[in-house]
DNA sequence: GATGAATGAGATTTCATTCAT
DNA sequence: GATGAATGAAATCTCATTCAT
C-alpha cells in the first residue's frame, strides 16, 4: 500500500499484467479520462469506478483516496511527456533542425494527448498543488537533458545572445499549448476542424515562422 | 429576474447605489474572488454569502442559482476587458507604436486582473460552457473595433503578408496570458517576484522582442 | 460555530429556548441516549438524527462531527454530576452524617442516570480520549470543593490517619459504580430487580457498612 | 465448525500444534489484543488478519464471522480466570490467609491480564450479550468451587453473620477491578506508574485493609 | 428585502464478507 | 488449507436549495 508505482510480478515480466496490475491500470486510464475532462472536484469516484469496470472499493484499496488517485494520474501522464522528451531533444548537426524537431515533437505530443493538455491546465488553476507532489522528481530527471539541449542551442549560435532562455521556453510552450487549451473557444473562428492534420501543420508552421522570424517583414524593422 | 444586468434606479442614476444594488454588487465582487480562486465546482455558496456579508438566501433571490451567479461574474469581468479594449486599440500614426501599445495595455490588464486570468482559464476547461452565454454579445460589440484595428495594421504594412491574423492573435494572447496563468509553476525558476514591476517590464520586452524579431540573429537565417 | 455551549438568546433568558437551541438540545438528548447505549463507534448518526426528529445535516451544522457531538454529550452529562456534587458535599455538624449523605447522593445520582454510568464506562475503555477534552475544566471547578470536603473529614477525625485518600476515593467510587455498571451480569443472581428501591437501599447499606467498618478509627464507631 | 473449542489432533497430543491449530491460535491471540483494545465494533477484521500474519479468508474459515471470533476470544480469556481460580481458592488452615490469598491471586491475575480487564469491561457495556454465550458453562464449572470456598469462610466464622455474600463478592471484585479499568483516568493523580510493583502492593494492602476492617467480626481481628 | 433553520439528494469513504484459483 | 482480488451495503459527511417568519 506504501509504494504506489506498479511493479510487474516476477512471473510475467514481459507483456502481461497480473490481475491486480491490470485493475490498477484500468482505474488509472479511466481516471485520466475523467479527471482530464472534469477536474478533481468535478469528477465522481462512482463514475471512475464505472468507467474502469471495477468496484469503487478497489479504488480506495489501491489508491487510498480520490486525491491520491488524482496525483497518480498526474504522475502517469506527466511521465509520458518526459519519455517523449528524451527522444525529442536528441542532438544533430543542424541546430535549426534540432530545435524545429523538438518543437514539432512537443506540439504533436500535445495534439495527441488532450488529457495531458487538460490535466496541466487544471493544475495551473490548482496552483500546482497536486503536481507539486510529482514534478520535483520528474524535473530532477529532465533538467540535465534540457540543460544540455539548450546549451547546445546557444553554443551553435542559434539563439540571439540577448535572449532570456527562461522567457523563451515559456513562450514556446505558450505558443504550442494555447492552440489546444483554448480550442473550444477558437474553433468557431477556424475554417475547419482545428485538429485536422492540415490545420495542425498550419499552426506548427506559424509557430516556427513566428519563432524564427517574428512578425515584421525583414528589412522593414524600425523599432 | 429575466434581465440580469444591473440597472440604476431612476432615483439615483449618479453615484449612489440603492441598498439592493449595493447587495448585488457585493455578491458579485465576493463571487468573483471565490469563483476565480476555486472555480464553479470548487466554490461554496455559503462561502460566497459569508464573504459578501449577506444572507445566502439573497444570492438566490438575486441570481436564482449558483450557476447563474457564475455567468454574471463572467459577464462582469469579461466586460472589463472590453472596456479596456476600446481604449487600447486607438489608432495612431506609427503602426508599430500602435500595436505595441495595444499589447502593453492588454498585458497590464492581465497583470492587474488576476481574477480575469483565472476565470478565463476555468472557462477554457469548462469548454466555454458558461462563457458562451456571455461572449457572443461582447464579441459582437468588440469585433468591428478589432477588425478595424487589424486592417489598419495590415494596410500600414506592419504584418508580413503571409501572416495568418488568426494565428497571430492566438499567439500574442498566449504570450501574454501564459506568463500569468502558469505563474505558480514558473515562479520557482524566476529570479524575483514575477509580479514585480521590473519583471513585468522584462516579460513585456521579451514579448515585443519575440514578436518583432523572432529568436534568430538576423543575417544568420538559413531556414 | 466556535462556541458550542448553548447560550440563551436575549429575548428569552428564562425558560424558553430559541428554535435553534431547542434543536441542539434535542440532538444532545437523543445522542446521550444512543451513545450511552452503543458507544461512539456503535452509534449511527442517522439513528441520532431520527431520534432527535431532525435532519442529519443539522447535526453537522451544530456539532461539526460525530466525534465532536460525542464530546458535547460527555460535557453535558459530566456537568450534571458536578452540579449534584456541589449539593452533595455540603458541610454539617456530624461528620459521619456528612459523608454518608455524600455517598448516598452519589449513589442515587448513578441510580438515576444510567447514561452517565455507561458514558463513563465507555470512556474508561476509550482511555478517556474524549473525556480528556472535557474533564480538565470540570476538575478545576470541582477540585477545591472536593478538597475542602475531604479536609473537613480528616480534621473531624473521621478517617483513620493511615488511610490513603486517593485509594479511598477510588474504592468508594468502585463500590457505588460497579453495582450499576455490572448490573446486566449480576441481575440473574439477585432476588429481585436490582433497581427496585429496596434493593438499592440494601446495596447502599452494604456500602456504608463496608466503608464505615473500614475507614473509621476503631473505638469511635457510633453508626 | 460446530464445536469451536480447539482439539489437539491425535498425532500430536503433546506439545506441538498442527499447522491449522497454530493458525487458529495465532488468530485468537491477535484477536484478543485487538478486541481488548478496541472492542467488537471498533476492531477491523483486516487488522486482526494482519496482526495474525494470516489471510483474512482463514478467519472466516475457522471462525465463520467476526462476532463468532469475538465469542471465542471471550471463551479463551474467561477460561484463563477459571484456571487461576481453581488454584487461588485452595483451602488452608488459617481462614484469613485463605481469603487474602484468593484476593491476591485475583488481583495479580487482573494486573497481568489487561486484555481480560478490558474484555470484561466491553462485555459489561454490551450487556453481556456475547459473554452470555460463554459464561453459563464456565459458571457451572466454577460455582461449586466458589460455593465451597465461601461456605468454608462462613463456617470458620470469618465473615460477620449479617454480611450478604453477594454484595461482598461484588464489592471485592469492584475494589480489585476498578484500579485497573479506570487506570487511564487515575494515573495522573498517582505518584508513580500505577503498575509499578510497589503501587500494586499498596493498592492490595488498601483493599485488604478495607475489607478486613469491614468484613470481620469486631473483636476477632488478628490481622 | 432579509434572515436563520432546515432539508434531500448525493458525495466520499469504510467494512464485513465472498469469489476464483 | 491458503490466498489476493473483489463486492455490496452502509456509514459519515457535504452542499445547493427552500421554508417559515
Amino acid at each position: 500500500m506504501k509504494d504506489k508505482t506498479i511493479h510487474l510480478s516476477n512471473a510475467e515480466k514481459v507483456g502481461e499484467l497480473s490481475r491486480s496490475e491490470e485493475s490498477q491500470r484500468r482505474i488509472l486510464l479511466a481516471a485520466t479520462t475523467i479527471f482530464a475532462q472534469k477536474g478533481l472536484e468535478g469528477s465522481r469516484v462512482d463514475e471512475i469506478a464505472a468507467a474502469a469496470h471495477i468496484n469503487k472499493r478497489m479504488i480506495y484499496h489501491y489508491f487510498e483516496s480520490k486525491e491520491n488517485l488524482y496525483v497518480e494520474v498526474l504522475r502517469l501522464n506527466y511521465t509520458k511527456l518526459y519519455t517523449i522528451g528524451s527522444w525529442a531533444m536528441q542532438p544533430g548537426t543542424d541546430p535549426v533542425k534540432v530545435i524545429k524537431r523538438a518543437i514539432r515533437e512537443y506540439f504533436y505530443f500535445l495534439a495527441g494527448h488532450d488529457e495531458f493538455v487538460r490535466l496541466v491546465s487544471w493544475e495551473a488553476l490548482n496552483e500546482e498543488k497536486y503536481a507539486n507532489r510529482v514534478l520535483p522528481q520528474l524535473l530532477d530527471l529532465a533538467e540535465p537533458m534540457l540543460r544540455d539541449f539548450l546549451q547546445e542551442g546557444q553554443r551553435s549560435g542559434l539563439f540571439r545572445t540577448n535572449l532570456d532562455i527562461r522567457h523563451l521556453l515559456v513562450s514556446i510552450n505558450a505558443l504550442c499549448l494555447s492552440y489546444f487549451s483554448r480550442r473550444e473557444m477558437l474553433q468557431p473562428f477556424w475554417p475547419e476542424d482545428m485538429m485536422a492534420p492540415s490545420m495542425l501543420e498550419e499552426r506548427l508552421a506559424h509557430i516556427e515562422d513566428f519563432i524564427f522570424n517574428g512578425i515584421i517583414k525583414h528589412g522593414e524593422e524600425k523599432i
